[in-house]
DNA sequence: TAATACGCTTGATCCAGATCAACGGGACTA
DNA sequence: TAGTCCCGTTGATCTGGATCAAGCGTATTA
């Protein structure tokens, strides 16, 4: 059973949110967040391993991401599943398949999380008197839409260590933009996971780490990682540096 | 240059389109749907290999497929590029992209084709009046991301026989949409193309399409697919037919 | 403290699909 | 009518990453 809180500090309205710079506001005019208070009045506390919600569930709010990590993936009929996606805290989960109001995949907990619910109708409601925030929405999906065709590029036309350079050059981006370490982070997902996403197997995703840490470009342990050499990640992919 | 044409004729409003059952309106209610006369102001005829809309130009419309087919393709800094999506009749091209108000794809003509123009701005307008209409975009984002994922799925953890499956089983089910045969169809684009798109080499393709032929699953002729055993591509996939 | 489990690493081998190469057929041109 | 181009097919060979297998370190439990 979901854990929910009801939202009455002053802290988790939008307009003085920590993550607001990041989080489903980013970029849209201060007056305007400002009047987003409303928006938010309920939040989930997920544990590792929860899922949020599940493929074929009806869906009525998206997810800003507070606090933890997430990921979505889809569920194939052989019991098999393909993750669509890591999220980090200020992203928002649940975008895909507002078709026919059903989720279209299945949103999990890696590590204790927590989450602001954004009810579809309170859009819809503050949209009247707020006119950017459908605006923003659009925005959102259409960022959503265009990480999805990065990963289809990944997918289909990179080779193993393209793949995992881009994700790591990617991951480091988004810990930059939460005010992280750029070159050190902490991943939260497992071999298999990350062997998942990038269409690889957990061997291949454990033999590239060794790999890039023999030749400096990185230092591993487990999931602490540690970019030595962004250039040469860059160059793996073709970038001039 | 892009071919306009202003929309005059009765023939191509939203409310009397043909297209109506399968294209932008889709699912709207009938009253609502009437209001949408003003949505398209101009339309666009490209010449087959012709571009849309390119990576990084100014996004401000979104368009809608009245004939032909379009590809979308992502361009790499190396000269290659990665197809994301072909697009039938019917279908909305230019949902991706629109953070920073630029387009992230690129859009070609496959044949000679022919697009309506829908204005963010009068999107943004018309909603004032018709409610459904920002239900409605998002509900079609939602679709391209939901597309977005089955194709990672396809790239992710499939292996060249089920992608190509899945492809004629998608195609299949689109032109049934359109109020074509789902058993026999042309495909517009070329064995590189689809191969470009699936993550194989257009000789893989080609083997593939070869050995459905010789195993009594498909006839092929060039670009003339028809499907004669639907249920062993079901197969293929894991699912029960 | 040992015992079990889980995630990660590394080695050996295999194979699906890439790559290299040749050819064939239809459409367009001169 | 031959010539050229483009697209598709098919064969031979190669290889990147999968698969199979073993072992190791850390966390959890008894």
């Amino acid at each position: 059973m979901l854990k929910h809180i009801a939202v009455t500090e002053e802290a988790t309205h939008c307009s003085t949110c920590m993550m607001g710079s990041v989080c489903l506001p980013v970029g849209m005019p201060a007056n305007e967040i400002a009047k987003l208070d409303d928006l938010v009045k309920d939040r989930i506390r997920l544990e590792k391993g929860q899922t949020l919600y599940q493929h074929g569930e009806k869906l009525d709010a998206l997810f800003g991401l507070r606090t933890g990590s997430l990921k979505t993936q889809l569920d194939e009929a052989n019991g098999t599943h393909q993750i669509t996606g890591f999220f980090l805290p200020g992203e928002i989960v649940g975008l895909d398949g507002m078709i026919e109001s059903k989720h279209s995949s299945t949103a999990i907990a890696m590590e204790d999380s927590e989450v602001c619910v954004v009810k579809l109708q309170d859009i819809d409601e503050i949209s009247r008197f707020v006119p950017s925030l459908q605006q923003q929405v659009r925005r959102l999906m259409s960022r959503e839409i265009a990480r999805s065709h990065q990963v289809l590029l990944a997918l289909g036309s990179m080779r193993s260590e393209q793949r995992l350079a881009a994700f790591l050059l990617n991951l480091s981006q988004r810990m930059t933009a939460l005010g992280y370490s750029s070159s050190e982070f902490i991943m939260r997902m497992s071999r298999e996971e990350l062997g998942n996403y990038l269409g690889l197997t957990l061997e291949t995703v454990s033999r590239l780490f060794s790999r890039f840490a023999r030749e400096g470009v990185i230092i591993v342990n487990q999931r602490d990682v540690k970019i030595i050499d962004m250039a040469a990640l860059n160059e793996l992919l073709g970038k001039p540096c």
